[in-house]
RNA sequence: GGAGAGAUGGCUGAGUGGUCGAAAGCGCUCCCCUGCUAAGGGAGUAUAGGUUAACGCCUAUCGAGGGUUCGAAUCCCUCUCUCUCCGCCA
């Protein structure tokens, strides 16, 4: 949630940055303004007469202790009067004060000053490559052809057990699977000082909310009824990625000073609707309603939040060099950018039979955007309370992983052989042929 | 799922309709005193919002939301969470 303070500040200045994820956001700011200025005007009429009664109820506490009771009483309708006219004002306060949290609400952040203007994904930039596309003397498959072939992944029964875009890993995909899992968390925990946690794979509504999930985006979550209950929906929702439990940890807290920078990594499995996505419905492991991801997660003070977000990035990459997978980093344009990010960078591996790369990462510097949403502070070293910058990343995405590392490693004869930090975790150097 | 108990400031804990935003203690900060330390004395110590150039003033908040009342931490209703016991259960 952007600060109302900015508004009110530097108007044309949030006009102009928002404009540049889309002028349906930009048009927003003459209403936000005046509903602002209605809402103060609102709030300040009320708290006059609340004080006045206030002070009135006093007096009559006094003149009821000094037995003049028919003082009192007339004083008491006079009172009761304004008590009506409190809750007419109060609720036009509080209509007002909705109506601009429910707009607020719907409007993304800011992009950073370095975020390249852009109308699409096309126009996101390319910061850097690392290592090279590997070259093959043969025909490099497609992830579905190999997991076919080796009964990785049985795409069919898993499309029986729930329908397409929910996969049934098998045997040695099952524990490549895990393997990574385990891999990823370990280089997280011992190597790069994130905290492990293990989240709920269920969140209520205030986290989405918190994240920035939700109002937008409620077409794209899973709800969860509880049994035969109905009045139970819309209260629980499955996962989309573990940003929503773990960046919330702290929701609704004044964090001390010496508490930060907290580093969080998480694995869950993340569920998602992908409601009118292109690609879903396709085959293979690409875009699917549920895959596992491992996520990085950093409650930082805004001095260096930027620096934070750069070594995360790097945390992400590791991954990857330590595999030794090609992958690219893109910068990622206004136009492309999640709801509350102010910065994002994503990672893009390259996957041979795909001849593509593909998103397995994506870190991003929320700013104070959502630690407003879900009113998380920070007790600054003069004991101010301030919004700490929450920062999220992929340390990574895993179906996407396993497309690109079976695809980079496959060999001639139909095996796939297994990067050397994998070896301990999997058990063997190499998938045999079937 | 059933029965009971509870939820008050950083913590402990008083407070059952009228200067209660809240006693007291602990903790913390600052000051004073004292060779050092310990002890002692004094002051301060929640959050959000409105208003003001500012000092300040005002409003709201005692788990959350509603209600009764001129007035609610205090009475009533609903909900959430915690604890104890019972049932069920991985």
């Amino acid at each position: 949630m952007l600060d109302i303070r900015q508004f009110r500040e530097s108007p044309e200045h949030v006009r102009e940055r928002l404009a540049t994820r889309g002028i349906e956001f930009s048009e927003k700011v003459d209403d936000i303004l005046r509903l602002d200025t209605e809402r103060r005007e609102a709030i300040t009429a009320v708290e006059e007469l609340k004080a006045k009664r206030n002070s009135a109820s006093k007096e009559i506490g006094l003149l009821m202790s000094q037995k003049k009771l028919e003082e009192a009483e007339s004083k008491k309708a006079e009172v009761r009067e304004i008590g009506d006219q409190i809750s007419q004002l109060d609720i036009k306060a509080s209509q007002t004060d909705e109506e601009l949290r429910n707009i607020l609400l719907r409007l993304p952040n800011l992009p950073h000053a370095d975020v390249p203007i852009g109308s699409s994904e096309d126009d996101n930039k390319e910061i850097s490559k690392w290592g090279e596309k590997p070259s093959f003397d043969f025909d490099p498959k497609p992830h579905t052809e190999i997991c076919e072939t080796l009964g990785l992944v049985d795409f069919a029964r898993g499309a029986k057990l729930s329908g397409s875009g929910f996969l049934l890993y098998s045997d040695w995909g099952a524990r490549l699977e895990r393997a990574l899992i385990q891999y990823l968390l370990d280089i997280h925990v011992h190597e790069n000082g994130y905290t492990e946690v293990s989240p709920p794979f269920i969140v209520g509504y205030d986290c989405m909310i918190g994240v920035g999930q939700f109002p937008k985006f409620e077409d794209q979550a899973y709800m969860v009824q509880e049994g035969l209950d109905e009045d139970s929906r819309g209260k629980m929702y499955l996962i989309p990625t573990a940003e929503a439990p773990v960046a919330n940890i702290h929701r609704e807290e004044i964090l001390k000073n010496e508490e930060l920078p907290k580093y969080y990594c998480a694995y869950s499995p993340c569920f998602r609707a992908e409601a009118g996505a292109a690609g879903v419905g396709t085959r293979g492991m690409i875009r699917v309603h549920q895959f596992d991801k491992v996520e990085l997660i950093k409650i930082v003070e805004p001095e260096g939040s930027y620096d934070e977000l750069n070594k995360m990035l790097s945390n992400a990459e590791k991954i990857l060099q330590s595999l030794n997978l090609h992958y690219r980093i893109l910068q990622l344009c206004t136009a492309d950018m999640s709801f509350g990010s102010a910065t994002t960078y994503d990672i893009e591996v390259w996957a041979p039979g795909q001849g593509d790369y593909l998103e397995v990462s994506s870190c991003s510097n929320c700013e104070d955007y959502q630690a407003r949403r879900m009113n998380l502070r920070y007790k600054d070293a003069e004991g101010k309370n301030r919004h700490p910058h929450i920062l999220n990343g992929s340390g990574t995405a895993l179906a996407r992983l396993f497309v690109a590392l079976i695809e980079t490693y496959q060999q001639p004869d139909g095996s796939i052989l297994i990067p050397e930090p994998l070896q301990n975790y999997l058990r063997t150097d190499r998938i045999p042929a079937s």
